[in-house]
DNA sequence: ACCCAGGCATTGG
DNA sequence: CCAATGCATGGG
């Protein structure tokens, strides 16, 4: 048993909720409560434990992974004492205490998975998604290898089609995969500058660059006023329209809308 | 058999 | 500058 400890508080079940509610995700496999997950060609298993998690094997390698997918990055305590204020998020952040959004690990997949989101259900994404990690990504223990970026580079759209992308998506991600973007050169630069890269790629859009900011930059302001479900959200919750919502969030855009996202899936 | 679902590019006014 | 259109899959 390798304990990793996190800050209280933590819940495990909500913060891994994500890997669950949209059907199996290969990716991110959960089998009898224990999260799996593929990293550098070893299998990393995630536990519930108390005063943290249970990780095998915890390394150097691992532990970073681990923490961006529990939400280490986040501040939450800060977000609470900020939220105690609001009418909406307030009951929000007590009902789901100890949430932390997870991360996304890879640049590359994080895109790649926005791509197979975009206009369509979750539930069909993920469908799609993982026929596409079991053509072109490697099985490790229980779970897989998300495919890499050289893989896809060495792919042809046909091949991407075949397992349910559109025709134009299959183009897509085989155009980010062989462009010159620096993907681990995002991380170093300010958020305009990220939505100006991406955006500049082929089928990769606003909605794809915020969520990119948001869920694998863990930028706080992040505000993925496009996203349908984020949109019906603060017009159900609050009343308001998205774009009215943001601003009056600042500085926690970020968390607010997995809260509220999350808040508004789970609603009473 | 429809219609919609956590977009985006393309085309045509 | 804005409106209309097509897209693959899964669930209602």
């Amino acid at each position: 048993m390798s304990l990793l400890p996190l800050p209280e508080p933590f819940d495990f079940e909500l913060s891994t909720s994500r890997f669950r509610v949209f059907g199996v995700d290969l990716a991110n496999r959960f089998v009898d409560g224990v999260l799996h997950r593929a990293v550098d060609g070893r299998e990393v298993r995630i536990g519930d434990a108390t005063g943290g998690v249970d990780v095998e094997p915890l390394d150097h390698l691992t532990r970073p992974v681990v923490e961006q997918l529990l939400g280490l990055p986040f501040d939450l305590p800060a977000f609470y004492a900020w939220t105690a204020g609001d009418p909406v998020l307030g009951p929000i952040a007590e009902r789901l205490d100890g949430y932390r959004p997870p991360l996304q690990v890879d640049p590359f997949e994080a895109l790649v998975t926005s791509i197979t989101a975009q206009q369509i259900s979750l539930i069909a994404a993920v469908s799609i998604r993982n026929a596409f990690i079991q053509r072109f990504g490697e099985q490790v223990g229980d779970a897989w290898a998300f495919p890499t970026r050289e893989r896809i580079a060495r792919a042809r759209p046909e091949q991407l089609f075949e397992v349910g992308f559109t025709r134009r998506k299959a183009e897509y991600a085989v155009e980010l995969a062989r462009s010159d973007l620096d993907l681990d050169a995002l991380a170093e630069v300010d958020d305009d500058e990220v939505r100006r890269q991406i955006v500049a790629q082929h089928g990769l859009g606003p909605w794809t660059a915020e969520w990119f900011l948001a869920r694998y930059l863990a930028r706080p302001t992040a505000w993925p006023a496009g996203d349908l479900a984020l949109r019906k959200a603060a017009r159900d919750l609050y009343g308001v329209d998205v774009h009215d919502l943001g601003p009056r969030l600042d500085p926690f855009q970020n968390l607010s809308a997995h809260y509220l996202l999350t808040g508004w899936l789970t609603k009473p």
